[in-house]
DNA sequence: TTCGCCATGTAATAGGTTACATGATTGC
DNA sequence: GCAATCATGTAACCTATTACATGGCGAA
């Protein structure tokens, strides 16, 4: 009924594999989580990091079999009930994480705005904005109530800069789609 | 030797397609020059979207080949030499492209800034920025380049409001990075 | 005239999205 | 005790990226 009788499936390297971002939010995770399901991964990506990085739950169930599969992971299932499979870093996914947080990147992101994009093809702006505002206040408004959850540390953790980087982008789109929608 | 003789498909609407965000800027480079073989369209795109919707010049091939598999474009390949293929709207291409241009979207766009992930999970700030802000400072001063370019328009058009967009974006990115490597 | 780079295109792979499917739980 | 909803998982499809491949042109 709990669960405890497993197959556990300990870091055997059964094929090479490319890590993408998406392997990285699993890592990093699992690495604040000491272990957890699919389905906690996808509640904890629900939490925080889905706010500026989503990802579709099915992918939470792919990604964590691959780097399984590929000795990041240690896999463990339950043989009752749900067959639920529990995940945690390895060694090698320790380091994977750690030698990919420590390395600055220089890349840069496009906007790849879907709304910006109609713009760009001659859409009418005033229509844009009146649907582009709305959204744009909504989510401002959310991060600023998240803020104001956090305790006001000294010293601000890495979610936080996050999501004061969030705060900025979307006072810039208020500011952007508002002076279209008055323009 | 100047690819007269050519083959022309038209408009057979094989099967039915989704059209991505990739397919309305096909359709939408299409309906602004006219006629383009896959090449003109990835230089149309180096010129001036992709600077916030850039593609790989693989898709655009792929691309158009699938929009005139499914009736939105003409194609008329060349006989001789390259046997390039040259492209233009049908009516169903332009009636799409109007469509999606008219249609406002609420749609909401993630940030998916690797920088940013990287922060978010515990990366050294002051290293990342000194990564970052180069680039961004680069990417701004591009930008403000091509707007001094830009004819100072009483109306300003789709692309140079969507430049605008890139500029505030920008001067955002700056403004944060530089925070935490002078921080 | 040949080396190298840009032009032009195709093929293969893989990551991500969508759709589907069943087990548990809660409310009525 | 039934319906509805949430939890949990798998399968299929398709777009996008990567890798590969050849042709033509300009420079040395």
């Amino acid at each position: 009924m709990d669960g405890c009788v497993r197959t556990v499936t300990r870091g055997a390297v059964a094929e090479e594999i490319r890590l993408t971002p998406t392997s990285y939010i699993v890592l990093g995770l699992l690495d604040l989580a000491g272990e957890a399901t699919p389905y906690e991964l996808k509640r904890m990506v629900a939490a925080g990091i889905g706010n500026f990085w989503s990802l579709q739950h099915a992918q939470l169930y792919t990604e964590t079999a691959r780097l399984a599969g590929a000795g990041y992971l240690d896999e463990e299932q339950e043989r009752s009930g749900r067959r639920r499979k529990l995940y945690r870093l390895t060694k090698r996914g320790q380091a994977a994480l750690r030698g990919w947080v420590a390395t600055p990147t220089d890349q840069f992101t496009e906007l790849r705005d879907l709304a910006l994009l109609k713009l760009f093809f001659g859409a009418e702006p005033k229509a844009l904005a009146a649907e582009q505002l709305p959204v744009h206040e909504a989510k401002l408004a959310e991060y600023e109530r998240l803020r104001s959850q956090g305790p006001a540390d000294a010293a601000p953790t890495g979610p936080r800069l996050a999501l004061e980087s969030g705060i900025g982008h979307e006072r810039e789109w208020v500011r952007f789609w508002r002076r279209l929608a008055d323009g």
